[in-house]
DNA sequence: AGCACGCCGACT
DNA sequence: GTCGGCGTGCTC
């Protein structure tokens, strides 16, 4: 047996940017065989003067550290938490954008609960013992995987065999266009059963779930570990449904923001040393340490929680390609819409385009023109035609009606001027929440008594938008007796029953309806797309097809208010050519996915060395293939400017705008006990989305 | 972040 | 002569 080793090489918990690298520490002889790689340790830092947290990620024999070495503090847990795999996709994550691999690990270790870990611990060993004493050679623990039915050999539902054998290739990489409706889990054998019996299991799933289950439930058969990063919660429900209809439930390991601290860190553990498991969770399971990754699915990539807003803000999409990458592991971009992102990959060849066999077309009617000059105020919102669709599908089942905001009247303005109307007090919007309820500031809640407009005196206010409530009000007046059911951020719901009922939803709540909806309706398009935004076009396209794609097979679908190449994109269901478009634009604007973003963000003179020193490097390289915007003055003695690269150049830009980071952090720090103000310190993000709204 | 080291003004 | 100001730099 060769001697343990004595020299630990560590990673410091600190947001400091020069302290991301590994720190040797000498490993005092007790604490040697505790010592492995993946352990949470302590350790001091600067002459025994403060500790610090951190993780062994190797040892070794000797170090090559010129000067003297610390001594290793304690051994937290000896449980190897951070896992070589999950450490190295830190590593270059962290690089490639330009932050510290600690930021990442945080997001993929979540904290440690002791009563939790101990109870593992223990049940490990138990499960250790007893296998020890049946089988000595086996070292399969935990849960043993329930093999699904049919094995590997089955076609997904809905797609052909041959894009079934693409997609669970080994090393697959596709853009996975989901089949735009919904699936039934389970035969409607009895009609009459109450839809709305709430604790039954839902029985109508989005078809992307019953496909994702599908595709994770056949690599898990082949004995490796699934990963599926959904969105929301429930979207995570809808897939745990999927799950559990085709017997994988037992395979399932839930990692997501809503569990406690305890039942995360078991969900944690139970991925790191399970057997082979299918994690399904928010954007961070992406992380998550499973065994013999196989496949990796990213459903609905260019939903905005798929977005890290944590430091250095990694997308989903982006972590998802790096582990791709270095795990060999299939990976799936799922959605019924396609990101500009997925769409730059599939052009340059770097994922396989699958979508469904026989390829479905949802029944879009757009309604471009208003024609309803003599329609009552109230019902402008609704064309006819969409009125009589709506009619129509209600006698079958639920209707869907999507609408732009959440509350009542949103938005307020005056009656006589049209000047958008403030709070008297804070100045701030505002609004009626809910029907009968008087006017009140958004932002202060301070309810507006006797309003009069500061431009023109008037005291009369109109709204300006309206909400789901109200909306919600207006058709259950229009449509006696039936149910209507409101869904928005305030009432969330997962399902709803197969009955007919009025469902308004804003966009993204839309609840999933028993069976699917007999009719769409999306009302609110042309507000949707006054948004100021680079990618407006791109997220209508997504927040209508998602919603459409909840209608049952055969369902119309009617979109009110919009015109032009969208609603064409929409009626032919071309999402990806409508993709490829903005690409175009995009790449003709220099404009991401096109190009990458670094903002640099800082006083003046920070900023101005850190371009000068940037273009000096780049300049001798590959100069056409960067350029810099701004740098534009944000208050405050702060400025900001954007830098845009090509890919190719990325890993070299990210390096040096780190370097320089880590030099201004070091160097540059004034007046700690004066009343001034500190400088602010240099800030670098790469990839923000949000820079060019 | 903290904390030590280091090089210039007013004190016993 | 030195006590201590905080600017500068490092953390195995």
């Amino acid at each position: 047996m060769a001697a343990a080793a004595v020299v630990a090489r560590v990673m410091i918990e600190s947001p400091l940017p020069q302290l991301d690298r590994l720190f040797d520490y000498v490993v005092p002889e007790p604490l040697r065989d505790q010592a492995q790689p993946g352990v949470r340790v302590k350790v001091p830092l600067r002459s025994a003067g403060r500790s610090a947290r951190g993780y062994i990620i190797e040892t070794a024999a000797v170090s090559d550290f010129e000067g003297s070495l610390s001594e290793l503090d304690e051994v937290i847990s000896p449980l190897p938490v951070l896992t070589p795999e999950v450490w190295r996709l830190a590593r270059r994550l962290a690089d490639r954008a330009a932050g510290s691999a600690c930021d990442i690990v945080r997001l993929a270790v979540p904290p440690r609960f002791v009563r939790v870990e101990k109870a593992h611990v223990a049940a490990r060993a138990a499960v250790e013992a007893a296998t020890a004493a049946v089988s000595p050679k086996t070292p399969e623990s935990g849960s043993d995987p329930v093999p699904v039915s049919g094995s590997t050999e089955r076609t997904l539902t809905g797609y052909s065999l041959a894009d079934t054998t693409t997609l669970l290739a080994p090393g697959a990489r596709v853009a996975l266009e989901a089949k735009p409706t919904v699936a039934q889990l389970a035969a409607p054998t009895d009609p009459d059963a109450s839809a709305d019996d709430i604790s039954a299991p839902p029985s109508t799933v989005p078809h992307w779930a019953l496909t994702a289950a599908e595709a994770a439930a056949a690599v898990h058969a082949g004995g490796e570990s699934v990963i599926v990063a959904v969105p929301d919660y429930r979207d995570q429900l809808v897939l745990e449904s999927a799950l559990e209809w085709l017997g994988a439930a037992d395979s399932v390991v839930r990692l997501d923001a809503r569990q406690a601290r305890a039942e995360r860190y078991a969900a944690f553990l139970t991925a790191l040393d399970g057997g082979p498991c299918i994690v399904v969770g928010n954007r961070s399971s992406v992380y998550a340490p499973v065994s013999d990754l196989g496949l990796l699915i990213v459903v609905d990539d260019s939903d905005p929680l798929q977005a890290e807003p944590l430091t250095p803000y990694v997308h989903a999409r982006d972590a998802a390609l790096v582990r791709q990458e270095q795990s060999g592991s299939r990976l799936a971009f799922l959605s019924v819409s396609r990101s500009t992102e997925v769409e730059r990959l599939v052009e340059i060849g770097f994922l396989t385009q699958v979508g469904p066999t026989p390829r479905y077309l949802p029944r879009v009617v757009p309604t471009a023109e208003l024609d309803d000059a003599d329609a009552p105020p109230n019902a402008a919102r609704i064309p006819t035609a969409a009125w009589q669709t709506a009619k129509r599908a209600l006698a079958e089942g639920p209707v869907l009606i999507q609408v732009a905001r959440p509350g009542y009247a949103p938005v307020l303005a005056c009656g006589t001027c049209s000047t958008p109307a403030s709070c008297a007090v804070c100045a701030g919007p505002l609004r009626i929440a809910r029907a009968g309820e008087p006017a009140a500031c958004t932002l202060c809640g301070a309810l507006a008594v006797r309003w009069s407009c500061p431009v023109c005196r008037g005291t009369t206010l109109r709204f300006g938008a309206v909400g789901s409530a109200r909306t919600a009000d207006e058709l259950g007046r229009a449509f006696p007796g039936v149910r209507v059911i409101v869904a928005d951020g305030e009432h969330q719901h997962t399902e709803v029953g197969g009955k007919p009922a009025i469902v308004v939803a804003t966009r993204g709540a839309e609840p999933v309806a028993a069976g699917g909806y007999a009719a769409v309706l999306l009302l609110d398009g042309p507000r949707m797309l006054a948004r100021e935004s680079l990618r407006v076009a791109e997220d209508c396209l997504r927040w209508w097809s998602n919603a459409i794609a909840l209608a049952r097979p055969g369902a119309p679908t009617v979109l009110v208010g919009v015109g032009g190449p969208l609603a064409r994109s929409l009626v032919t269901w071309q999402q990806p050519a409508f993709a490829g478009h903005e690409l175009t634009d995009r790449r003709a604007l220099r404009f991401p996915p096109a190009v990458r973003l670094a903002t640099v963000t800082g006083a003046p003179d920070a900023v101005g060395a850190t371009l000068a020193d940037l273009r000096d490097l780049l300049d001798t390289t590959e100069s056409p293939k960067v350029d810099v915007l701004g740098p534009v003055a944000l208050g405050d003695g702060v400025e900001r400017a954007v830098i845009r690269f090509d890919y190719a150049v990325g890993a070299a830009v990210a390096r040096h705008l780190r370097a320089l980071v880590i030099k201004n952090a070091t160097r540059r720090r004034r007046r700690t006990g004066g009343s001034f103000t500190p400088p602010p310190t240099l800030k670098v993000r790469l990839d923000d989305s949000e820079i060019m709204e």
